[in-house]
This record gives C-alpha cells, sequence and structure tokens, in this order.
RNA sequence: GGCGCCGUAGCCAAGUGGUAAGGCAGAGGUCUGCAAAACCUCUAUUCGUCGGUUCGAUUCCGACCGGCGCCUCCA
C-alpha cells in the first residue's frame, strides 16, 4: 500500500505521488526567532520530523527546507525593547532553536535560509508581482496584494470570501488598502524598522518583507536553485498557519510563477493545555529547554507526541508525560535484550517465531505509517512486537536468525520514531562503587544474609541505582 | 457572524457500518530469599446527549449540550 496523506487543499486523504520522484521537496515553516519555541510549536517541528524520517524510510530523496523567520513585526518590536539591533537579539534565539532540535532528535533540513538573508529574492519576488499586475503600491508606501485579481483565493481554507469579523480592528493602514482584505508584500521602513536595523532599498521603495511574502520567497527560491522547479511537493504547518499565512503564500506564489505552489499541504494539530491551545500569548507554554532541565528524556517527549496522530489536538499534562517517559523506559530494556540475544545470557538456540514476529512488525508499521502518518497505530504495532518478543524471549525460543531479524525491524521503527532512551553517562567513580556494592551484596546473598543484602540495595536505591538478579548475575542500571 | 477541530476507561489515546488497538496507572498471579524485570489474567455491555437511516451505528445524517481554534504577521 503506497503512502496516503491527507491534503489540505481537498481535505481529503490522497495518495502521495511527488513532481518527479523519487525526489521530494519539502518546506516546512519554521519559527520566528524573537523568543524561546515552546513544545507546542515544537510538536509541529516534530510531526515534521515523523514525515521527513518516513519519507526517507520510503525510499524518497527528500529535500528539506526550514525557514527561519528573523525579520517580521514580533523580532522587530522585541528587538527595540531589549534596545537591539535585529541580528544581536535574534541570534541567541536561533542557536537556542538548534539547541532544542538536537535536544529532541530532530533531524537536520538541508537549507535553513533565513528571511534576512534572503531579501533579494524577496524583493524579486515583489516586483514580479507588481509587473503582473497583482500588486500595487498603496498609498503608505507600502506594497498589496490584490487578492481580487487572484480567482483562487480561499481555496485552502475553504472561503469564497475573507470575511471580516463584526467588530473586529480596523488595521491602521487600512485606508492605503483598495480592500481591506488585501495583505502587505513589502512594509514601508518605519522608525522602529530602522532603529534596529530592520529595513531595505528597493525599487518600490525602502522597507521590509511581510511575513507571508517571506515563506514564498525562500521556498521558490530554495526549489529553484536546487531543483529547478516551482512546486513543492509538500508544504507544512501548524493549522493555525492555514489562513492567512499559507493562503497568501499560494496566492503570492502562484500568481507570480503560473504554477502551483505545493501539491500537499500538511497541517498539524495543536498541543493543548487544559483544553486550551498552547502559546506565549496565554503564559501557558513550556519550553524545550524547561523539560530538558527537568530530566526528561527526548524519547518520552517524542513518545508522547506519536502516541497521538498529528492530526488530532493532544492535550499535554504531566501525567501523560510520565506514562510516556515509562513507557520509553521499557522499549529501551527491551531493545537492550534484543541486541543481547544469542551473545549474552539469553539462550540461542534452535528457530522460534521472533522472526515471523519482526516480519508482522515491519508490516503493520509501515501500513499505519502509510496510512497518513498513522504514528499511534504504529506504537501499537512496536508494543505489541515488544511484548510477544518478550514471551518468546522468556521462552528461550529465539535463535540468531530471529535475533538479527528482531534487531532489524527494530532498527527500522527506530530509525523514525527514534525513541530509545539517552544512555546515561556514567562515571567509572560509580561504576567501581557500584561494582563493589553488589559483590558484597552478592556476597551476604550467598551467606543467606537476606537482611545485609537488602540494605545494600537501599543503599544502591538511594544513589539512583536500580538492580535486578538474574539467572546470569545482577544487572544495574541508573535511573 | 464566517471557516474549522474536539468530546472513547483514572490519565494519554487508535479505530471500524457488525459489535471497542496500544501506552501509563491499578488489582491478582507465575518467577524470585524478598524484590526487580518479563510474562499471564482482570479493569469501557460501552464510545457527550437526543433523534433519524439501517437487519445492525461508537462509526453515516440531523439537532442539541460541552470544550477549543483561526478569521488580530500564532506551530
Amino acid at each position: 500500500m503506497p503512502l496516503s496523506l491527507h491534503n489540505t487543499l481537498t481535505r481529503r486523504l490522497e495518495p502521495f505521488q511527488p513532481l518527479a520522484p523519487p525526489r521530494v521537496t519539502l518546506y516546512t515553516c519554521g519559527p520566528t526567532v524573537w523568543n524561546y519555541a515552546h513544545i507546542g510549536n515544537f510538536r509541529t517541528f516534530l510531526f515534521e520530523d515523523l514525515l521527513r524520517r518516513y519519507l526517507e524510510l520510503s525510499g524518497y530523496d527528500v529535500f528539506h527546507v526550514m525557514n527561519l523567520t528573523d525579520v517580521d513585526d514580533r523580532t522587530i518590536k522585541a528587538a527595540a525593547a531589549a534596545g537591539k539591533r535585529l541580528e544581536e537579539h535574534t541570534a541567541p534565539f536561533v542557536a537556542a532553536f538548534f539547541a532544542d532540535c538536537d535536544y529532541l532528535r530532530i533531524r537536520k533540513a538541508h537549507v535553513y535560509p533565513r528571511a534576512t538573508q534572503s531579501v533579494p529574492a524577496m524583493v524579486r519576488l515583489v516586483q514580479r508581482l507588481l509587473d503582473t499586475g497583482v500588486a500595487y503600491r498603496g498609498e503608505d508606501g507600502s506594497v498589496y496584494f490584490a487578492i481580487t485579481k487572484f480567482p483562487n483565493y480561499g481555496r485552502l481554507s475553504q472561503l469564497d470570501r475573507r470575511e471580516i469579523k463584526v467588530g473586529a480592528r480596523v488595521a491602521s493602514d487600512e485606508y492605503a488598502k483598495d480592500d481591506p482584505r488585501d495583505f502587505a508584500l513589502w512594509k514601508k521602513a518605519e522608525p522602529i524598522d530602522e532603529q534596529v536595523g530592520a529595513a531595505w532599498d528597493a525599487p518600490f521603495g525602502r522597507g521590509r518583507p511581510g511575513w507571508h511574502l517571506e515563506c514564498s520567497a525562500m521556498s521558490l527560491d530554495q526549489i529553484g536553485q536546487c531543483c529547478r522547479v516551482e512546486t513543492l511537493d509538500i508544504h507544512a504547518g501548524g493549522v493555525d498557519l492555514i489562513f492567512p499565512h499559507h493562503e497568501d503564500e499560494i496566492a503570492q506564489s502562484e500568481a507570480a510563477t503560473g504554477k502551483p505552489f505545493a501539491r500537499y499541504w500538511l497541517h498539524g494539530e495543536f498541543l493543548n493545555v487544559g483544553g486550551t491551545k498552547m502559546s506565549k500569548r496565554f503564559g501557558n507554554f513550556l519550553t524545550a529547554r524547561d523539560l530538558r532541565e527537568q530530566g526528561v528524556d527526548a524519547a518520552a517527549v517524542r513518545l508522547l507526541f506519536w502516541q497521538t496522530h498529528y492530526r488530532q489536538p493532544l492535550d499535554f499534562n504531566d501525567d501523560a508525560l510520565a506514562g510516556a517517559q515509562e513507557a520509553a523506559k521499557r522499549l529501551g530494556e527491551f531493545h537492550e535484550r534484543v541486541r543481547f540475544v544469542g551473545s549474552g545470557p539469553t539462550r540461542a538456540r534452535g528457530r522460534g517465531t521472533l522472526a515471523q514476529l519482526a516480519q508482522r512488525l515491519q508490516a503493520d508499521f509501515r501500513a499505519a505509517l502509510d496510512d497518513d502518518l498513522n504514528a499511534p497505530r504504529a506504537c501499537g504495532a512496536l508494543f505489541e512486537f515488544m511484548r510477544s518478543a518478550n514471551r518468546e524471549l522468556d521462552r528461550e525460543a529465539a535463535g540468531s536468525e530471529d535475533a538479527q531479524r528482531a534487531q532489524a525491524a527494530l532498527a527500522e521503527v527506530m530509525s523514525v520514531l527514534d525513541v530509545l532512551p539517552t544512555p546515561k553517562q556514567l562515571d567509572s567513580g560509580l561504576v567501581a562503587w557500584v561494582e563493589e556494592r553488589i559483590a558484597a551484596r552478592d556476597k551476604a546473598r550467598k551467606a543467606k544474609d537476606f537482611k545485609e543484602a537488602d540494605r545494600i540495595r537501599a543503599e544502591l536505591k538511594a544513589r539512583g541505582v536500580e538492580i535486578e538478579d538474574t539467572p546470569s548475575g545482577t544487572k544495574w542500571r541508573v535511573v
């Protein structure tokens, strides 16, 4: 069964067919680096990571572009408030974003164009739209897109015409537009823009790019350079970007190129807290670095997110996270167990059903992800495999071929989900101490001095060391 | 007002026109000196409410209740 994806353009599940297989051009709306990204933002980036990884596992040659919005209303305001130049203010947040991505094991995009470094492409795009006649200079010196000149406007968000909410705030630049629904492509430079260094010269006036324009220009620029095309295979982002951001991107891009901007539009749902969208605005947010400082393993975050479909809202709370943390821990132990089948205490003899179980895992896993990236179902397949494989291993019914198949299947699954806990860093002093304590405890156990043995176990536990007596000796791990 | 999403066990959730995956938590059991880990068993006669279509609906349609989002350069 081929990969099917839910396309926001049609609101349907569609078989995925890239323009020129095996190449897939993927553009994902990146962060606005005015502040730290929160884990709601990262839910979207992780959904995109899942998409990217599964496309690659499926044999596609993905060219992934993620932009960094380093000039827009918020970055300018934040820089001005901090009394800094734009670049000075955004640099640490760019660095933080990459660090957070590393922590969450997000596969790197191939390019990260920055708005401030892509101004020439933006100016060219605006000029092209002016030449085509779909853009015009407003009385205020800004350049606007005339949505009435683009008949398809509203297709993505399913609006025949954009209705303005009754009583909605009237923008201060309203008077300058021909139609209140038109949006800015290029904003005339204001004193605050000059103050932070967010203004560029252009044939149509000194100013700065509108947010929507940035994504159109950067995506077209990148896929043009790399692949000589003007149509993206996939454009992804959060549902809140459908309107107006992505709608406007389509208008700008298609009015300029005359070609479909993106074949598939994918949108991830929100991360909620107590039923409400996680947002800086609401103050109910948590950053990736918060989680890292709390000692939360990225594996737990990823697993938690995978256990809800990307098009469903996910309600975040500590119980759910703790549950994922526990499940990730079990997966880690299982993985270790499978890794040492045949080479360690687990005897490998004959041939059991493990190979077949592994085969089923692979089939179920792919079938689940082929179905619009149904990661929750893929996780279900993984857990079922873990249980049945553990049963086989308990029976010591696995042979070396079984082991190989199981290891290969797990590796494949993990190449996409990547939910094994990060190995703990152990210093040699601790290791020596633990080994000495375990030796002392074994001695006590041999002497049937269970009181002493239990005391040592408690002593180890107090230092975060859990032990497990097995037929081949005492195992330990740091929790 | 326009467009859209959600309501499944204590928590997180998948799902199908034919009678409820999975994870966490909980209970009992096997194993163990005791534990731990692993495994086994149990834990929603029921999927917000009320109607309708149907032989049959959690799944389709309608209404309603409740929660939420976008329409304000939000992932």
